[in-house]
DNA sequence: ATTATTAATTATAAATTCAAAATATAATTA
DNA sequence: TAATTATATTTTGAATTTATAATTAATAAT
């Protein structure tokens, strides 16, 4: 393993790694976590690595059986939907939150980050589009300005990461999400709070409808 | 360490001693986790404690920091009330939809644990009423099903015990709680969601002014 | 006497080793 | 040939050891 800066402990560098392998079904769900193999292949002993595993046990992530190792979570479709009807709940309440008590100058970087994605999708750039989508979200959450929110709505994130095979690749999702985004906005703007919860809520639902 | 029965792992075993620990504040908020004393205290190794750490790390109890080692989470009253607020929310939504969506027999359960906390109250037995007054809110997110919003109070509830010296003792309170369990039990039991989820979400409130 | 530099100590991070348990394989018997 | 038991291998769980970083203590120089 090439330590050259360790500004983070390895542990957490390996916890990194591994939810990578997770969220690319490298390590599919139900899949049995092979620690020799892993050593082996991020060159590192397996103290460090069984801490990763402890870690992204208690995310939600890995799941433990006893004396017979660690294994890729498997999610169903129910406890999916009932993630969903979690985060939508949560980032409903910060899309109200913002939409009522957001400065202009966030409500202006907000509006930004839209524009930016607005151009991934005037030039069909999925990864992009992606990528700008989760910021969105994130940029709400992070005005709305609750840490602790912010955190639960990862956690879920991740766990949903498992199953989801990037639902916006749908033929004609990326378009109807797009619009979604604009009309979530334009209320945020207009200082519609109600409104801005309810279409967000909307969205989600879309989006786990999708997903599913 | 007496390992008779290894249902458990050791750093599970060893994670729940740490909590222990730590709500009783036999470790304070921003104590440092002195591993040495710890493992000569338990009479284990330093590896199961170093695993229970991480693990309490990511719930959030524990805060790492690089070469230095572990140390008890502060949380300061700002994070308290953020906190609050996301389980306000969520403990609200549950509240709702056993409201909508519970069973007869369910309802039955939750009133037959809504009287043995008046019976705890008329007692003044403090400690029974602390522990059904848990139960009763467990019991309500257990009904709505969610097993994931359920997981995320739990732990987000664990974090509140870090500060929190128990709220209900404080004069009066423990009259007022029950008061209004009363009545967020009367308003699930006449199905009404949007009431019970209400009272709900002003019962907490009610304690975060309490315990702040 | 105070500060800077270095040595000694202590604690953390990670690797290695050891023991117990589970699984797979082989051998023996029915 | 099938089933059961015995043996070997693999893998997990935990303890121990080693290495590295940080802190404290001590010595020397100004």
């Amino acid at each position: 393993m090439n330590k050259i800066l360790a500004n983070k402990p390895l542990y957490e560098e390996v916890a990194d790694l591994l939810r990578e392998k997770i969220f690319n079904h490298e390590l599919a769900p139900g899949a049995w976590i092979d620690e020799k193999h892993l050593t082996e292949q991020f060159g590192i002993s397996r103290t460090p690595l069984r801490e990763a595993i402890k870690v992204l046990a208690s995310e939600g992530l890995i799941t433990m059986k006893i004396r017979r190792g660690a294994y890729v979570t498997e999610v169903d479709i129910q406890e999916i939907s009932q993630i969903f009807h979690v985060i939508a709940l949560l980032e409903g309440n910060a899309c109200k939150a913002v939409a009522l008590g957001a400065s202009d100058k966030e409500l202006e970087s907000l509006d930004a980050l839209h524009l930016k994605l607005e151009k991934a999708a005037a030039d069909r750039d999925i990864d992009r589009f992606f990528e700008l989508n989760q910021d969105f979200h994130d940029k709400v959450q992070e005005i709305s300005g609750n840490r602790w929110m912010r955190k639960v709505i990862t956690d879920l994130r991740q766990v949903l990461k498992l199953q989801r095979r990037n639902s916006l690749t749908k033929l004609g999702r990326l378009e109807q999400s797009l619009q979604e985004h604009r009309l979530i906005l334009s209320a945020i703007i207009a200082r519609k709070g109600d409104l801005a919860q309810e279409l967000m809520i909307n969205h989600l639902k879309q989006g786990q409808a999708a997903a599913i």
